[in-house]
DNA sequence: CGTCCACGTCTAC
DNA sequence: TAGACCTGGACGG
């Protein structure tokens, strides 16, 4: 779950868990892991921890000993503060447990001088995360949503002429320069609270925020000098109508009071954040993949910028009595229609699909129509799966609201199964050689 | 058992 | 703008 929040629950986490623990000796790494040692060795240290946007920094400070001056400093051991920069990655947060509970994909971990020690781990499954020994925060990530609110809001708005923001509003937003430490679960909520359809041009609906700002300068000088008037419900000039741009300040905040009475990743605790999320992946509302692959959740129009070929990725259309709740002229009509499960795809061929599809495209939709889908396809057609979805999914959801029905993946129990060991699939086992579809695709440009 | 999907970057054509 | 980088859960056959 990492996005800003889950970066800022995390070092929240590490403080608590750390604090007044002495840690001691060696950091250790996974075999596997390709990120760098952290060379720090240390009788005894304390870890703080402090998050921007999508990072996390550990502060690893060597305490101080009395005696000290007389023991021998061994060249191993550090003597200065040392700070690691965390990324997360699609998979990473930090865990606090016994030696015998390491987790596995534990591929950092730091050891108390305890009796049976425990352990501060970073776990990253997937291992995109990444860590940075005597790391800064990274250039280029912007100022943080949350925490750097007024610069973050300036470098948006004295910089509207840049090409990041010719793009459409979802995939800027993704844009760490600007953005840093929303996601793509955030995008879509934000972009939802205030209806804005994903795919304007994210200049457009900045520009409007800049000149609000004004009005409301002016605005404030006319109301000194009115006093009071019935302008009231008008400009908003009460409280501050929230804008895009409060709101990637807000919402995330949101997410934040939501973690705040224990942060356990991997746990049941996902549901909570499902239960909160009134768009991505809710049942009802629309989605597609944007032009660099991710799937973007929204709910009527998908505004003027949509992919050419963009077809509604796994509409959860179940919900049909719509129709009118969204008003929204053609698109969601359009696409929800799109349908006619042309293919049945059955699958196998790939081999020669790569040159078939040039040609074919249409045709050839065996393939991993997933992939076909996204980008060659022409045609509109083509949903086939679509079906799939209907049923399952939120089926199994907690009981919730009702409102919100959440998706499907992985929700409480589950954990149960108990490996320590940090088993990691070696390189060398790889047994499967591509399959270059997966969904997940990079992201973000310039 | 195979396919698709995942809360994110990175880096080569 | 395509992959690459990874593991694993949900689903479908």
């Amino acid at each position: 779950m990492p996005e800003g929040p889950e970066l800022h629950l995390a070092s929240l986490f590490v403080n608590r868990m750390c604090e007044g623990l002495v840690f001691s000796g060696a950091v250790e790494k996974s075999e596997v892991n390709k990120n760098p040692e952290v060379p720090f060795c240390c009788d005894a240290y304390c870890i703080k921890a402090q998050s921007r946007g999508k990072e996390v920094r550990l502060t690893l400070t060597p305490i101080k000993n009395d005696d000290d001056g007389k023991r021998k400093v061994s060249k191993h051991h550090s003597q200065q503060p040392m700070d690691v920069v965390f990324r997360f990655g699609m998979s990473g947060f930090f865990r606090f447990t016994s030696v015998e509970d390491l987790p596995k994909h534990a591929h950092l971990r730091f050891y108390t001088n305890e009796n049976p020690r425990r352990v501060l781990s970073f776990v990253d499954t997937r291992r995109f995360g990444s860590w940075h020994p005597n790391g800064t925060w990274q250039k280029d990530r912007g100022p943080c949503v949350m925490f750097e609110y007024e610069s973050f809001r300036e470098n948006v708005l004295s910089n509207l002429s840049d090409k990041a923001f010719d793009k459409p509003i979802c995939e800027a937003l993704l844009n760490q320069k600007y953005f840093n430490g929303i996601g793509n679960y955030l995008r879509a909520e934000i972009l939802f609270r205030l209806q804005i359809p994903p795919f304007t041009k994210a200049r457009t609906v900045l520009e409007g925020i800049e000149l609000k700002d004004k009005d409301k300068k002016e605005i404030k000088k006319e109301i000194t000098v009115l006093e009071k008037t019935d302008r009231a419900g008008k400009k908003g000039v009460k409280v501050e109508t929230p804008d895009l741009l409060s709101l990637c300040h807000d919402v995330p905040f949101e997410v934040v009071k939501l973690g705040e009475n224990g942060y356990a990743p991997a746990k049941g605790e996902y549901s909570v954040l499902q239960a909160w999320m009134q768009c991505y992946s809710v049942d009802g509302m629309n989605s597609i993949s944007d032009h660099n692959g991710r799937t973007i959740w929204f709910k009527g129009d998908p505004g003027p910028m949509v992919p050419k070929d963009a077809k509604s990725r796994k509409m959860k259309w179940k919900i049909q009595k719509d129709d009118d709740y969204t008003d929204s002229k053609k698109a969601k009509k359009t696409r929800t229609d799109s349908t006619a499960i042309k293919k049945p795809a059955k699958k196998k061929d790939n081999i020669k699909v790569k040159k078939e599809s040039a040609t074919s495209k249409a045709q050839s939709g065996s393939k991993r129509q997933k992939k076909v889908t996204k980008r060659v396809s022409t045609e509109p057609a083509d949903e086939t799966k679509k079906l799939k979805e209907q049923g399952k999914r939120s089926s199994k959801v907690p009981p919730r609201t009702g409102t919100n029905k959440i998706k499907g993946q992985r929700v409480k129990e589950v954990i149960k199964t108990k490996r320590n060991s940090v088993t990691c699939r070696k390189s060398a086992t790889k047994a499967k050689p591509q399959r270059k579809s997966s969904g997940t695709r990079r992201g973000r440009s310039r």
